[in-house]
DNA sequence: ACTCTCATGTAAGGAGTTACATGATTGA
DNA sequence: TCAATCATGTAACTCCTTACATGAGAGT
């Protein structure tokens, strides 16, 4: 559902685009939030077309399919954001390798949470690359006054800060003992 | 991958279970971390079984199996724990939401980032309710120095306030502009 | 007797991943 | 001509959800 979702969400922000192009944008301006490839993406624009959601405006060059969003899937785009509660099934290999943690001994444990503690470091710095890159960029034309993907963003970073203050404190508290 | 680690965790920290045991312990103990039911797994069981991760140490009234897990169950969530990169897919509903919140205007905008502060005050609620049982029962005998989900616990809450911390923060700011 | 909890499973279907497969166009 | 990128799809498989199905034991 929510991939149908995402679909249509970046059909309304950027515009008509092929199922090619939204893979795309799943790799960049959505990757931190979803993620799917194209071997998702192609069937489900198929579904969505049969179903009246997106249709099919153009073909192009290379066989290339230019979808466009229908007033029925705009529709469904706006009752999920304003009628679905965002309860997501509690799955996270962090916090599993966290809770488990403890069955190691001191040592190991430190080695795995330093581990951690560089892939988050990493994330964040990816994540803050591209916050700058937005605060510098000219705004475009807008759809609300907050701009699109902003706000998730800075959840992201913030998300992630988080997880590497956690980090840190856990290193510290576990590096006591051993 | 993860479910059965999952398993043999908890088979390590609470020793010898059934699956409804284990199916209970997801429901409590794991639930904010990861999440199964019992139609996934029995069948899980089933594999690990012939697998040799874990055997079926007997078998008690009303059908009930009690399982252990074997040292190349050991093995396998030792390894996963060391070297497994936790790098999970990025799938993230609250942010998706938050990503695509800009589409609406800012009323509508608004009623959906506090429907959603809500959801996050309850969930904090309960991880702190969590936390508070912990920190007051008595201290079961130690696998490691920190207790058995104390780390996770922590990281969920951290990062349920993060996110109502955020989520006020986003209220702020699109209220502001309403 | 009845109901509740214990206890185990299967089946159908949706969602997601990885790998396979094909062909057009552009630019060096 | 050769490689890269554009562009679309299918197939097989794992993982997860929801619903169906069954029966034993314990307590009232």
């Amino acid at each position: 559902m929510s991939l149908r979702i995402a679909l249509l969400g970046l059909l309304t922000a950027y515009g008509s685009a092929s199922g090619y192009d939204l893979t795309k944008a799943f790799e960049k301006s959505v990757a931190h939030v979803w993620q799917a490839g194209h071997s998702q993406i192609y069937p489900e624009l198929a579904k969505m077309t049969a179903d009246g959601l997106v249709t099919v405006e153009a073909e192009g060059a290379r066989g290339r399919k230019i979808y466009a969003i229908t007033p029925e899937g705009r529709a469904e785009l706006r009752a999920w954001l304003v009628g679905h509660d965002p309860t997501g099934p509690a799955r996270n290999e962090v916090a599993l390798q966290a809770f488990l943690l403890p069955l190691l001994d001191p040592g190991e444990a430190l080695a795995v949470l330093e581990r951690l503690k560089a892939y988050v470091e990493h994330k964040l710095a990816e994540l803050e690359a591209l916050w700058a890159i937005k605060h510098s960029s000219p705004v475009p034309e807008g759809t609300t006054g907050v701009r699109f993907g902003n706000l998730a963003l800075d959840l992201g970073i913030r998300q992630t800060r988080t997880t590497l203050a956690w980090a840190n404190d856990a290193i510290a508290a576990i590096g006591r003992r051993a």
